[in-house]
DNA sequence: AGAAATAATGCACGAATCAGCAAAATAAAA
DNA sequence: TTTTATTTTGCTGATTCGTGCATTATTTCT
């Protein structure tokens, strides 16, 4: 076999699977550990992978150092659009954290009608300076890792509280486990954003689609309808759609 | 598994749940903990992520509040330090809202103990995002200008509130009107701030003294202390020394 | 302050890598 | 074709790398 075809091969193989090890590769080509590694190398300084401790990976599955500021932008973007829709002028509306609520605080129309209430200090701040709409913050103990208030405060806070409409963010989504979290302070507080209010949104990435967290915040039949980047008639939404509204 | 393969994974997970548990994901990618850790640790070199006790959060949950300019910022630095010598380990201290407070905000130690309350969403971010200090944000309406919750909510909470010690800033302060301000929602804050507390700090640089706002919040001799950026036998703080202690 | 959870450290073992060398294959020249 | 030069391949041993385990620190919780 020659040289040549061989590295083909082995190209082939990773754009296949993104990554190949060498002791596969060996097998399936029939030629000796060192071969193949010589190979990989040449491939290397050619450009064309990108060579690790056992294996090789595909260039683009290397990410050298791209560092999103923000994780999937625009699809949050997107979705914090589609979200800004529910919000009708006069409504009040109750808000949590995370960087898709940051993206919807950020295309709340400067004069727009009506009342945030939230317990995420980003989302309060972000729209206390852009806008002129009224904002109270519900306080509380605020969350080292995301950033929200939490704890009994919070949540005595919200039950004497009725909004007509909450947005949520999700940490796992599954038609099986309903909406998830993986903080139980976040989870109580998520709950307790849902009994404040008549109807809750909630949004998430479409990747979060299919995943489930430790702790179940409530099952999917209780939301208004669930909100993502994709368009409401693809295919992984579908089993989301026979048990509620997916937008 | 390659370890690219498995890292790659990792940073995912943080990307998509902001925070993650080396346990959890031990068990995600059947490895060792010990492994984990390595590549937790190695991520965290090369700064793609942050690593906690416990787990890595995501390094991109930067927060995007800034601060252009910052007037007299050396001199509400120095404040800022004074300040801080009275918040000693175990206190409970509530703070107020304006810059020379972020000032502080931004020099408390990372592992002090103690608990701090505070009514501007901003100190609470910066304290929750550069220590493990205990945070509790007293929430309410949040003011478009000075963005520091007010209202009827923070003065109940506070009223039910009691600390060793308050950090004021004060927007005029003179010895025959004391302590001034300009906004009759914040005024309200602030003396409701100072009845939860035993002692109260006002923070000030000398710029302000000898001014007088429309509102008074309290008379001199109330307050524990004066802390300007100037030395305490400065012959600008005589007339105030006579009153109260000045630093 | 004590108990439990988490992290760091040192060690051992196997797997992967590398360098140099000899054999084999291929290409080029006589 | 034979001979020679060049490239390619496989092997050996030394070395590094990745992983898990045991032990010791450190942190957190109560």
């Amino acid at each position: 076999m020659l040289q040549e075809e061989r590295q083909n091969i082995i190209i082939n193989q990773i754009n296949l699977h993104h990554k190949v090890l060498t002791t596969d590769l060996s097998k399936l080509l029939n030629v000796s550990l060192d071969t193949v590694r010589r190979d990989l190398h040449e491939l290397e300084e050619s450009g064309r992978i990108v060579k690790v401790h056992g294996g090789a990976v595909s260039k683009s599955f290397h990410l050298p150092f791209q560092q999103p500021q923000v994780y999937a932008r625009e699809e949050k973007k997107e979705i914090a659009y589609k979200a800004l829709g529910l919000f009708k002028e006069g409504m009040n509306v109750l808000m949590g954290g995370g960087t898709i609520m940051l993206e919807l605080a950020r295309i709340i129309p400067k004069n727009h009608k009506g009342t945030v209430f939230t317990v995420s200090p980003l989302v309060a701040l972000e729209i206390a300076q852009r806008s002129t709409i009224r904002v109270i913050l519900i306080g509380g103990e605020v969350s080292h890792d995301a950033y929200v208030c939490t704890g009994p405060t919070v949540i005595s806070q919200l039950s004497e509280l009725r909004v007509d409409l909450s947005f949520i963010g999700a940490n796992g989504l599954s038609v099986k486990d309903g909406l998830t979290d993986n903080d139980w302070d976040v989870m109580q507080v998520k709950k307790a954003l849902m009994k404040a209010s008549d109807k809750t949104a909630v949004l998430s990435i479409s990747e979060k689609l299919d995943t489930t967290q430790k702790m179940q915040v409530s099952p999917l039949r209780s939301f208004e309808c669930i909100i993502t980047e994709l368009s409401p008639n693809d295919k992984r939404l579908q089993k989301y759609a026979k048990v509620t509204k997916v937008v």
